[in-house]
RNA sequence: GGCGGCAUAGCCAAGUGGUAAGGCAGAGGUCUGCAAAACCUUUAUCCCCCAGUUCGAAUCUGGGUGCCGCCUCCA
């Protein structure tokens, strides 16, 4: 069975077919970077990352690029506020952005190629599109003329007749006097006073937004990639300006696969900026696991709506401590590593099966808990008869397979078993020595009390220390386990 | 006005013709002095509504209802 994949432009499920054998070109739409990312980031990144692992759990070499928008209305519009200069504030959020996408475990693509890096490529795109008549320059502003390229709205599936101009309400009435048509995009804009300019043949001005996709996918990977990725608000009209300034110098299709992600909803709605209904990233992973985060995004289909509620958040991270037991069934050390070929081979097949369905975390992520239950099922037994009806070897080979797909390829990275103290966010366990003198007296006085099981002694000193954010667990070996709660 | 998406248990969420995955929460049990943890068992006569096609539909067709997205900020 070969894998599936939903291309937007087609509206249907195709096999993935790649131009070049075992390579794979891919291009992801990257963020902007005038504010910190929020939780539409951390899907969209997530789920790419997932496919690029997948991809490359198949065989195949993928290369990855993925931009950075470090020039643009909004970016100049913060760092006057602030007033600072424009790179200050792209440095802050670049950096914030890689502290983010690290803690979620996503793979730094192969390119991050920046806007600001580009500018000759897309003043030369600009410029051969001008040539063959597709743009025009007005006040110092270059337009792509719509008009002119027969197909545009192919992939948003729209003619231009049917499309309410405007309808946004988000038009500049200034810059609309200059397009010959409503719904002619920018390419270059002429520089206000004050603002970063580069020298370009229409005067000094910057970019447009769309270009730069345009030109760094020419010059990264080629004239013509396998996929190309983003968030569902970039098909219209992002991806289709992208579409209108590449494929009439090309004269090939721009991306062979579209794949989108669908957005994440607050009570329904998408989250946005403009909204305010978002939550950032560091915000969250303040009060919840990182990959209790990625879990909860891999629970439910890439291309679908997903509710994001703090009940939600909860489940997930109690969802990520059953996984993390599985894996903790073995020592975990921190370099460890299995190979495909290590793992079992039926079990590969169910989840090849699931993910080849257009990338089916949710099902894969079924599968997966299901050997987290066999896992901990074979372990319990262990310890309880001291023998299982299975065999240690094939425990171990299940063993090593869950932890190899649900690490490697989903990403979900488990802490190793020698820091588990240190992986719980609310809690984590004490030694008495960390601890004040009188409750380290106390401790011992309900030791002292439960082994002459003077009971409601020990239980009530038990309560004393709960209203300190102290949980002390009896467990069966006879130690008693110190958990702190930070409130 | 145009284009498109979604509607499955308390919550999150798979499933696109063969009789409802999974996670979380809940319930019962084992264990424990108790508690916690862990483990075991269990939890939708039914998939927004109505009509149709079919031996058979959550899944296909037609008609409704509700919610949401895009139409030059957006992941």
């Amino acid at each position: 069975m070969t894998l599936t994949v939903y291309n937007s432009r087609t509206r249907q499920l195709e096999p993935l077919q790649p131009q070049r054998g075992k390579i794979i070109t891919m291009y992801v739409c990257g963020v902007t970077v005038y504010d910190y990312c929020h939780l539409g980031h951390a899907r969209t990144y997530i789920v790419w990352d997932v496919v690029r692992r997948y991809l490359e759990y198949l065989g195949y070499d993928v290369h990855h690029v993925q931009n950075i928008t470090d020039i643009d209305d909004k970016i100049l519009k913060k760092a006057q506020a602030e007033q600072v200069a424009m790179e200050v504030i792209t440095e802050r959020y670049i950096q914030a952005y890689n502290e983010d996408m690290g803690r979620l475990n996503i793979l730094p693509p192969q390119q991050y190629p920046r806007a600001t890096e580009s500018i000759p490529d897309m003043i030369q795109l600009i410029q051969n599109l001008e040539r063959l008549g597709y743009a025009y320059a007005a006040a110092g502003d270059v337009y792509y003329a719509v008009e002119r390229f027969p197909t545009y709205g192919k992939l948003s599936q729209r003619t231009l007749d049917q499309m309410q101009s405007g309808a946004s309400g988000r038009v500049e009435k200034e810059e609309a006097e200059r397009k010959r048509h409503p719904l002619d995009f920018a390419l270059w804009k002429a520089a206000k006073p004050g603002e970063p300019a580069w020298d370009s043949p229409w005067g000094p001005g910057r970019p447009g937004w769309h270009i730069e996709c345009s030109a760094m996918v020419h010059k990264t990977l080629g004239e013509s990639i396998d996929i190309h990725c983003g968030g569902s608000d970039l098909i219209f009209p992002h991806h289709e300006n992208e579409i209108a300034q590449s494929e009439p110098i090309t004269q090939k299709p721009l991306a062979r696969y579209w794949l989108h992600n669908g957005f994440v909803t607050v009570d329904g709605e998408k989250m946005s900026k403009s909204l305010g209904n978002f939550r950032t990233i560091r915000d969250v992973l303040n009060h919840y696991e990182p990959m209790a985060l990625r879990l909860l995004i891999l629970q439910s289909h890439y291309r679908q709506p997903m509710e994001c509620t703090p009940a939600a958040l909860q489940a997930a991270q109690s969802g990520w401590r059953t996984l993390q037991q599985s894996a903790w069934v073995y020592d975990l050390p921190e370099d460890f590593v299995v190979d495909k070929t290590d793992c079992d081979k039926e079990i590969l097949a169910q989840f090849e099966q699931a993910m080849n369905a257009d990338f089916n975390t949710p099902a894969a992520l079924a599968i997966l808990f299901g050997l987290a239950k066999k896992l901990k099922h074979f372990d319990q037994e262990k310890r309880h008869r001291r023998e299982s009806n299975i065999s240690e070897c094939q425990s171990r080979k299940i063993w090593q397979t869950f932890v190899y797909l649900t690490q490697n390829v989903l990403g979900l990275k488990f802490p190793f078993t020698s820091a588990q103290e240190a992986i719980a966010t609310e809690e984590h366990t004490a030694t008495l020595e960390s601890f004040s003198d009188e409750i380290q007296a106390l401790i011992r006085r309900r030791k002292e009390a439960r082994l002459s099981k003077n009971y409601s002694e020990a239980d009530r000193i038990r309560q004393e220390l709960a209203q300190k954010g102290l949980r002390l667990i009896d467990q069966p070996n006879g130690e008693t386990r110190i958990e702190v709660h930070s409130e």
